[in-house]
DNA sequence: CAAGACTTGTGGACGTGTCAACCAGTTGGA
DNA sequence: TCCAACTGGTTGACACGTCCACAAGTCTTG
């Protein structure tokens, strides 16, 4: 737990810092850039995301103000709306990725062997499997109780890689 | 980095919906229970917690409102407050500390095997004295630069034993 | 002692997060 | 067809965090 609050506020405070991206919009970059045409629908990107829409709608309407997204209306559902990445956007993101990607690996992959940080990996797997297991909890994206809908898909995109 | 943004965020939520305190609040509450008389000062609480003094003077005050805690006066130092734990604080810590201690226990502990344990164990400490070994970055309560004044005392107070 | 430097603690502005309420559009039946 | 239930998304109220400025007390030094 130590660790990972020193290693979370520090990485957060570099990127800050450095490329100006605070770490909740730098993830929504990365999520962004990944997608096809860098165009999603907020719900399908709350879900990749594993954030509440509310959440997500809030960091949105802010980096539009800040030019790194556009709202358009979405053709087949008239209460949608589709976040595009804008060329600003995508511009901050690739400078920002670049010196976020080297804070991780300077202060994280240079501590460790190879052989520590598979077996990190995998105990961190392990508690991973164990939390899902346990009550489902339906981590963000609630206020419907399907039987367990689709539990298990993809995890959620953190941007550290 | 999954796991544990997981795993911060399902206890945090489970604290609160089982005690009514906020993850900052119990942390807050921990170490005014462990201190000498249930009092401190507020910047020697600060430097035990590694918060920013801001961060920590604005949660004292939400917690005064709230009856758990109360500010008097310092008698040696007529700028300090000392920050003193209610009778309420320590029963709402209490209930909160048996509580929050099981979601850990389950969650955690049950996941993996003690030799698991021991192993994730040392590779946090490595990690955590790689980070203190590069750039001492000052944790928190910066806006001094004394000349590295005591840099690796006791660990910060994180609210998880 | 007086001037300047430093310390302690608070407050404002703003970004971020959660919960709950809400609007508008969509859908599944009677 | 038409209404009730559901879905997609936004908003408001509030808690939390950070940065920066500041007031007031304390220390240092000429």
């Amino acid at each position: 737990m130590t660790l990972n609050a020193a290693f979370l506020r520090r990485l957060a405070r570099e990127l800050q810092r450095d490329s100006g991206l605070s770490a909740p919009e730098y993830e929504v970059l990365v999520n962004m850039d990944k997608a096809p045409e860098n165009r999603m629908r907020v719900l399908e990107l709350a879900l990749k995301m594993q954030w509440e829409k509310s959440r997500l709608s809030k960091q949105i309407s802010r980096m539009i103000d800040r030019g790194y997204l556009a709202r358009e209306a979405c053709p087949t559902d008239q209460r949608g709306s589709v976040i595009v990445l804008t060329d600003a956007g995508r511009d901050a993101f690739v400078e920002a990725e670049r010196i976020h990607l080297s804070h991780v690996r300077e202060l994280f992959f240079d501590a460790l062997s190879t052989e520590q940080l598979n077996t990190l990996g995998e105990l961190a797997e392990t508690v991973v499997a164990h939390i899902d297991t346990l009550a489902p909890e339906d981590v963000s994206c609630r206020e419907h109780q399907g039987p367990t809908t689709s539990a298990s898909d993809a995890p959620p995109q953190e941007g550290c890689a």
